[in-house]
DNA sequence: CCATGGTGCTAGCAAAAGTTAGCAGGTGCA
DNA sequence: TGCACCTGCTAACTTTTGCTAGCACCATGG
């Protein structure tokens, strides 16, 4: 059993991995469940989670859109790819600057994104979980923005 | 390039060479010189071109970064990836792109603003949630539920 | 006329990606 | 107790990437 550093070589493929496994595990997914939803094999992906594989760029995009999020991002969380590359910074100013929004929707999401990380700079762990059950489980037909900017 | 079975590609990257030729010529490179500025050779350049390599992650980052593109809207304009498939808005990767949330909370206000969306499609009144049932179900349906439906 | 240097393309090989088949460990059920 | 089924992992194999070496073509100019 060789130990596979993670901060060894730099953040090559290891932190990759690892950043892919969180996301995986962070979004309740199984490593057959999310290789199925990627169209790759799972033991593949279980390499690729490890460090033991480099994914392909579809690989990659079809990983990142099973996990919702972006291919690039994917990349510059793993520290492969520098975050000045052409990513934007602020939640905020895009909200504001998105055109497909409605004012008050774009005050919901920035009321939301605020109460998050108010919530994060209070308790980092056990509220988020309540807060985001709420905004994650919209049962009821009430989906306006009452729905999930009520928490602080 | 049999091996994908599940995931919905569609596309050749026969568009993909040809999007990106049409790049490089448009920036006045000759096929070594991106491919230098890249860091690949000359040969796999001209041969990812013309659709008969595909090109992994990195070197399509590395292409991508030369010609000061992105990534994913090398793959976007290419005809792989769909625009509104993964992220394409820059609301959604600035999401993705903020260090102070969780990513239970990224998902969240992905999901959100997904909802605000396809409530604008929807539009003009309350067909509030047919719109709310297609955001709440985006993917493969059976997974999902099952996802969410594990917690605790 | 033949060298020099530019363009892109082909052949063949080493390495890595990505596959299927199958193994140990844990859990729920009858 | 054992079956069924899940979790992730290992092994052996096939396919693809991405490389070096070298070809043919077109220009400039010695």
């Amino acid at each position: 059993m060789v130990p596979m550093a993670k901060g060894k070589v730099g953040k090559t493929v290891g932190s990759l991995g690892d950043y892919l496994k969180e996301q995986r595990v962070s979004a309740r997914l199984s490593l057959r469940q999310l290789a199925d939803q990627a169209g790759v094999s799972n033991p593949y992906l279980s390499q690729i989670e490890r460090g033991l594989r480099k994914p392909s760029a579809e690989v990659l995009q079809q990983i990142a859109k099973a996990l919702r999020i972006s291919a690039e991002q994917l990349y510059i969380r793993a520290g492969i790819l520098s975050p000045d590359d052409g990513v934007g910074g602020s939640v905020e100013l895009a909200i504001v600057s998105d055109t497909g929004l409605t004012e008050r929707q774009k005050q919901s999401l920035l009321d939301v994104y605020a109460s998050f990380l108010a919530l994060n700079a209070a308790d980092t762990d056990g509220s988020t979980e309540a807060a985001v059950a709420q905004v994650d489980a919209p049962t009821n037909t009430e989906t306006d923005s009452d729905a999930v900017a009520n928490e602080g």
